[in-house]
DNA sequence: ATAATTAAGTGTAATTATAACACTTATTAA
DNA sequence: TTAATAAGTGTTATAATTACACTTAATTAT
C-alpha cells in the first residue's frame, strides 16, 4: 500500500455509548432487563444497560462486552438496532449512542448477576419511564423484534434448548399480543421440519405434561439454502 | 432538573462519518452511485458518498446534508443500514462509520451535479472494488432494500411521480433478479387499491403506450391504519 | 391503404396456504 | 374411582397464489 494517511484532524470527535435492549420471557410475558442508573446525570432513575466504546474495541465486541459484564453469558443473539444520534439527547455532553437489542433465555440469567448488577426483569406492559431516549430504543426495538420473529427464526432464542410447542406457542402470543389457534400453529411450525422431537416429556406445565422439542438449526440452514422462507 | 452532570472526559473519543449507498433505477437497471474518492487514503479509488459528522449536527440531519450537497435533492427516502465499527477499517485513523442507504429517482439527479461530484452511476451487477468496507455496506444495503421493498411501499421512491404498471414490474424484478407474470403482478399490485390510474398514456416504451398511474399515499395509509399488510 | 410488428392489456382454472372449528387423551389430585 | 386440566389431533371452507395464451392499440414499413 502506497497510500498517503490522513489523520482527519480537522473533523470534531464524539464520544460513543452502547446501549443494549435486553429482552427475555418468562411467564407467559415479555420482559425486558433493566436496571438503576450509578452516576449522572439521571443517577438513579431506569435505564437500558449501557457503556462506553473504548479506544482499542470495535462496535460489535464493545456490545458484546457490556453484555457478558451483566450477564455473564456469551453468544448470545444480539443484532444491531440503530444510532442515536441527536445533538441534545445527553444533557450532559454530546454522546452517540448505537443500540443493539439481545434476545437472552431468561432462565439462564442468574439471580447472582441481578443482585450484582441491580438488574430487575420488568413486563414490557408496565415499563417505566427510561432516561434520556432509551424508552424510544425500547420501542424500536419492539418493533424489530416482531418483524424479525416473524420471517426468522430467533424466537427459540429466549427459550431453552428444549421446550415445548405450547410454550414456543405462547411465545409467539406474547411477542404478537394475540391469541393463536393451537392446531393451527402446530401445524405450521411442524410442517417446517425444523423441529426434533424429544422422548422426554416437560411435566411442568400440565398434569398429562408436553413433549420436548429442539430446533435443529442445521435442518434450518439446509431448508434456506433451498430457498426456503421461514414465516410463522 | 436538578441533576449533576458529568462531563464523561475519562471516555474515548472517535471521528464519526455517514456514508450513503444511494440507489436508482434506470434501463431496467438497479444502480448505485459512485465517485472517486478525492482525499487521502485512497485518493482516486472508488467509494461511497460519505462525509464526516459535524460537532452541531444530529446524525440523521449529516446524512440528510451529504446527500443534499451531493444532489441538490431534499426530502430522498432514506433508511439507516448500520454503524461500522471496526477498528481498522480506516487505515488512516479511528473513524465509525454510520451507513444510510437512500433511493433517489434517478430521472431527477441531473448531469450537472454528476459533472460537479465526478458522480457516476454504476449497476450493481458490475460494481467495482469500492474503498474499505464499502463493498460490505452495499450487500447489506441491497438485503435491507429487498426485504423493505418487499413488505413496503418504498419502491415508487426509485420511479417518476407517474409510472406505468410495466415500469413497476421491471423495477421489481430489477430488485429480486427474477422475472414475475405481469397478469399476476398486476392483478396484485391493483387490488391493493393504492394506485390511481391516470388518463395519460407513456408511450415511449411501446406503440400501443402504456397507461400512467400514481401511487397514492393517502389511501396506502388508510390501509395501513386498517391492519393492511402491503407485500409483492 | 394495408400489413407487419410490438409491448400492453386481459380471465380462468388449479394449486396451495390459511383460517375456523370441537372432541379425545394422558396424567395428577381429590 | 372420579374430577380436573392442559396436550394433542383432522377436516372443511375460504382466500391467496400460481400457471398459462390470446387480443388490442398504436406505429412503422410496404
Amino acid at each position: 500500500m502506497n497510500k498517503k494517511k490522513s489523520n482527519y484532524s480537522e473533523y470534531a470527535l464524539f464520544h460513543l455509548a452502547v446501549d443494549s435492549i435486553i429482552f427475555g420471557f418468562d411467564e407467559g410475558e415479555l420482559k425486558l432487563l433493566i436496571h438503576k442508573r450509578k452516576f449522572e446525570p439521571f443517577m438513579g432513575d431506569w435505564s437500558l444497560f449501557g457503556g462506553f466504546l473504548k479506544e482499542e474495541e470495535s462496535l460489535s465486541d464493545a456490545a458484546n462486552r457490556i453484555l457478558f459484564e451483566l450477564t455473564g453469558l456469551q453468544k448470545i443473539y444480539m443484532e444491531e438496532l440503530q444510532t442515536y444520534g441527536d445533538i441534545e439527547r445527553d444533557p450532559a455532553g454530546r454522546v452517540l449512542s448505537v443500540a443493539y437489542y439481545a434476545l437472552i433465555p431468561a432462565h439462564r440469567y442468574s439471580e447472582d448477576y441481578s443482585k450484582q448488577y441491580g438488574a430487575t426483569w420488568v413486563s414490557l406492559k408496565e415499563l417505566p419511564d427510561l432516561i434520556m431516549d432509551h424508552n424510544d430504543m425500547v420501542k424500536s426495538a419492539l418493533r424489530r423484534l416482531r418483524r424479525r420473529t416473524a420471517s426468522q427464526p430467533i424466537g427459540f432464542e429466549l427459550l431453552p434448548r428444549e421446550f415445548t410447542i405450547p410454550q414456543l406457542q405462547s411465545l409467539y402470543e406474547a411477542i404478537y399480543q394475540t391469541e393463536l389457534d393451537k392446531r393451527n400453529f402446530r401445524k405450521k411450525i411442524l410442517s417446517m421440519g425444523v423441529l426434533v422431537k424429544l422422548e422426554e416429556k416437560d411435566m411442568s406445565g400440565s398434569r398429562k405434561g408436553a413433549f420436548l422439542y429442539r430446533f435443529d438449526k442445521r435442518k434450518y440452514e439446509r431448508l434456506i439454502e433451498k430457498g426456503y422462507n421461514f414465516t410463522i
